[in-house]
DNA sequence: GCTTGACATTAACGCTGCGTTAAGGTTTAT
DNA sequence: ATAAACCTTAACGCAGCGTTAATGTCAAGC
């Protein structure tokens, strides 16, 4: 049974279109081609594109697909899991953008007209939190998961007196930041406050502060970009200035 | 304060190339340009920046964003509502996504090596699961939510003989379909069996069954793409075939 | 004053998986 | 013979930039 392209693709569902990207990308070629140049496809062609279509309902990539079908000595199970993985990584990464999404819109709803000042706060507090997340990850690898656990459980076990004193510590190392920029030397006075400032900041999330956990810190500042992005809203370089300082505090 | 385009490339923690690309599209103009040429930005443009940010961090699209920073009276919250839904139905898809990556594996494991066959019949399940879905929702707008509740009930309390029955006539539907279609004329006996077999079937789904219905599922089995692929299987052209076989025999 | 390096510019292809014209040959049916 | 239905290649478009390539500008150091 032979069959042209558009029947091959009425029995697939699919267009020719899709049947002739198959062939220009070598997923699935003819199995000849007659003397007007139309593509013929045999018995063996409709297997294979069956096989094709199953592995693209499950989401795998063309490329992938090549792979497995082309060598049949191909381990497909290590492929189907890694491409597990990484659906399951999209689908967390859709969780926290639907739980954000919902988190700004009942803001919005609750403020009326939420003004660009408020929106920034979220913004903001978005930043920290993801800041926060990314971080607990890194330091988990450095410190072991019990150093972020009980950072977590320090950071819940906040009263309100002290969740106000955090965050105008958070204001505090932002404007002493700015000012001591205007210096420009990291081993100043004001840059040195700072630092200080930021120590202090810290002790909300960490027990055992220690120097060289301090310094790491400020080096992830200048090389996790999110991290890099919220310093450097005071002005470009902020992240390095900081840096700067808090290796210079923590000598 | 003024900007050159790195600079606040690094504010932001987003490279060049991106900030000429929402140049280009619109989406964030320079303050100015100078007298080299160079893009200069001031402090409104870090604002809108910020927001622009901000809506991106929630997946927002860039034409969306730009709608909504553009005119203050946009409905934001009604673009985020939108956003969110079609966020979720992401999700959802990659839910099912993953559960048949899982089922996939997990047979693959248990089989030792899945042969082809195999794998198709693991195909076929579940395009007809896929199908009864959409035609669930097809059906559901147009003969209420009831029918489809009672046809899942039915389903759903199949004893195996029953179960057995039913995918029994399924074959029998495919085949006696392909033997029709060779003779070429829906209002053929053979092809008038076809159709009988496939009410017998529906039954299985469908408590009151109407001639009515039974022709319009069978328009359907033509304009819905997934179903013509499942029957299609039998030859190009089946899915058009069954359908006039069944409006013959409906009339 | 000249070189160097870091910055700036525009232009244009690349990535994914096809949809969608466009411009034209072939086959089939009437 | 002519129309309808099919086939072909070629090439743009989509989202959001990354990435050369080729070239101009500016501040700093000799």
């Amino acid at each position: 049974m032979e069959y042209t392209i558009k029947k091959l693709g009425q029995m697939a569902g699919i267009s020719t279109r899709t049947l002739r990207y198959y062939d220009e990308t070598g997923l699935l070629k003819p199995a000849r081609i007659n003397t007007s140049g139309y593509r013929i496809y045999g018995a063996r062609e409709v297997d294979t594109l069956q096989q094709i279509m199953f592995y693209r309902e499950l989401g795998v990539g063309l490329s992938t697909i090549k792979e497995i079908i082309s060598s049949p000595d191909f381990d497909s199970v290590a492929a189907l899991e890694a491409h597990r993985r990484e659906l399951i990584g999209r689908r967390e990464t859709l969780d926290t953008l639907i739980a954000n999404v919902e988190k700004t819109i009942s803001a919005k709803r609750g403020g009326k007209t939420m003004n660009d000042r408020e929106k920034f706060e979220g913004f903001k507090q978005k930043l920290i939190d993801d800041n926060n997340k990314k971080y607990g990850k890194e330091i988990r690898e450095k410190y072991g998961a019990e150093a972020v656990k009980a950072s977590e459980k320090k950071l819940k076990s906040l009263t309100p007196e002290q969740y106000e004193r955090l965050s105008a510590l958070e204001k505090e190392v932002l404007k002493t930041l700015k000012t001591a920029m205007e210096e420009g030397d990291p081993s100043d006075e004001t840059a040195q406050k700072a630092a200080d400032l930021h120590r202090q900041w810290l002790s909300f999330y960490w027990d055992g502060y220690t120097k060289e956990a301090h310094a790491g810190l400020a080096q992830m500042y200048v090389s996790d970009e999110r991290f890099a992005a919220y310093y450097n809203r005071v002005g470009p370089g902020a992240a390095e200035f900081l840096r700067d300082a808090i290796l210079i505090y923590t000598k």
